[in-house]
DNA sequence: TCACAATACATAGCATCGCTATGCTTTGAT
DNA sequence: ATCAAAGCATAGCGATGCTATGTATTGTGA
């Protein structure tokens, strides 16, 4: 009585094309626009108001795919006898994910408009929780160490240096601070030094830096 | 004979006056745009093109505005007897700099074309250089530390912290991580532990955090 | 002092942007 | 089988940045 009848379902496949292809251009540096990127998909520019409610809601299903890819990175990096090692090993490959698709990294973060689903930072944040209350409980870190602020701080430096190579301001190489800065932070948080740069750098080596693009930029949002 | 006639001069005050303008409406949350920019000043909109060739001539011409308030902002930190405190205090400067006007500091680095004015970025590093070689003449940092790269390193924990803070995943309160990690950083750099988070901790209180302004979101660019 | 040319400035128009209104088509529950 | 609800396609709207064209202004060389 309340619904008399239902209509057409929607199909997931098309959702995922135009996000897929909102990405690949992104990645190609084409300007996405809600013209150029129904263009040559066979659906029109409709869909993308049916599935995502115009082009913020495109944008902000853009960020959660970047969360979503850098969450299965950081998935990917296996956990080993050392919590320090995998510490690195997660910045390690924080960073590259950033510089292997530096303009989904931008949409994540430069967003100008709210983003709602913090969740999916916070799940980032607490993969770098558990490994830090791992090493807590080790030993090699303070036990005054508040695992929340020891994640947050390592995340400043991954996304600092990350932002600032991806926006520009640094070259590539610069990705390789990453290693002493963490190694610093971890000293300071209590480990010895020398068996934290021992372990920072095995971790650290674990993940490429970066592909050495020459990089135009054309069209961000 | 090569040039036979020279034309109407161009009037400074114009571009001050849009550039002025740009950054009011940025900090208002505003949208600026080509034709609400030039509206109520008088000017058309060719003012704009005369003056900055274009919308992307004026983005770059703020974001240089952007680097000029840093500049003077960290030139009021006064430097004391104690470089590492006044390292400090250009870093609480900096993130002070970054809150106070967010939405500059998003155009300064999320800029979607390319940054020619490198000099800026580099000026702003020198201060920090310039300080940092200051410590190591004192004593305070290992002869092997490079000015530079630890100069850099500092840099990219503040802009990692700003960042976050400016485009929303982290609180204002985060930036109270600054003095921390800054503590880190430098004792790793060689610095006695207690003497630097002494250090660190006075020049941090040198500049006020933040403003908790309540913030909404409207049309950045 | 005068006249000219080069430049600033004002207006109008263009292509494109995101979005909405309007039908038509499809679909699934009754 | 029916029919309402939702997907979908098209057309058009206001607004965007930009360019083209014409006018006004002003510094300079004569």
């Amino acid at each position: 009585m309340y619904c008399e009848a239902m209509a057409r379902t929607r199909d997931p496949a098309v959702r995922r094309l135009l996000l897929e292809r909102a990405a690949q251009m992104l990645r190609t540096r084409q300007p996405v626009t809600l013209r150029t990127l129904v263009a040559g998909t066979g659906v029109s520019t409709m869909a993308v108001y049916t599935y995502f409610g115009g082009m913020d809601g495109l944008w902000k299903a853009l960020r959660q795919e970047g969360f979503t890819r850098l969450a299965t990175r950081l998935a990917a990096v296996k956990r080993s006898a050392d919590p320090v090692r995998d510490l690195a090993a997660l910045g390690a490959a924080y960073l590259a994910n950033a510089l292997e698709n530096p303009d989904l990294y931008r949409v994540m973060f430069d967003a100008g408009f709210d983003l709602e689903d913090t969740g999916a930072a916070d799940e980032t944040l607490h993969r770098l929780v558990q490994v830090i209350e791992r090493a807590k409980a080790e030993g090699r870190f303070h036990d005054e160490v508040d695992p929340l602020e020891l994640a947050t701080q390592s995340w400043a430096i991954g996304h600092g240096l990350a932002s600032l190579v991806a926006t520009g301001p640094l070259p590539h190489q610069a990705l390789a601070h990453g290693a002493p800065m963490l190694t610093a932070l971890f000293t300071g948080a209590g480990d010895e030094p020398a068996r934290c740069r021992r372990s920072v750098e095995h971790g650290w080596g674990r993940a490429a830096p970066a592909r050495p693009t020459s990089h135009d930029r054309k069209g961000a949002p």
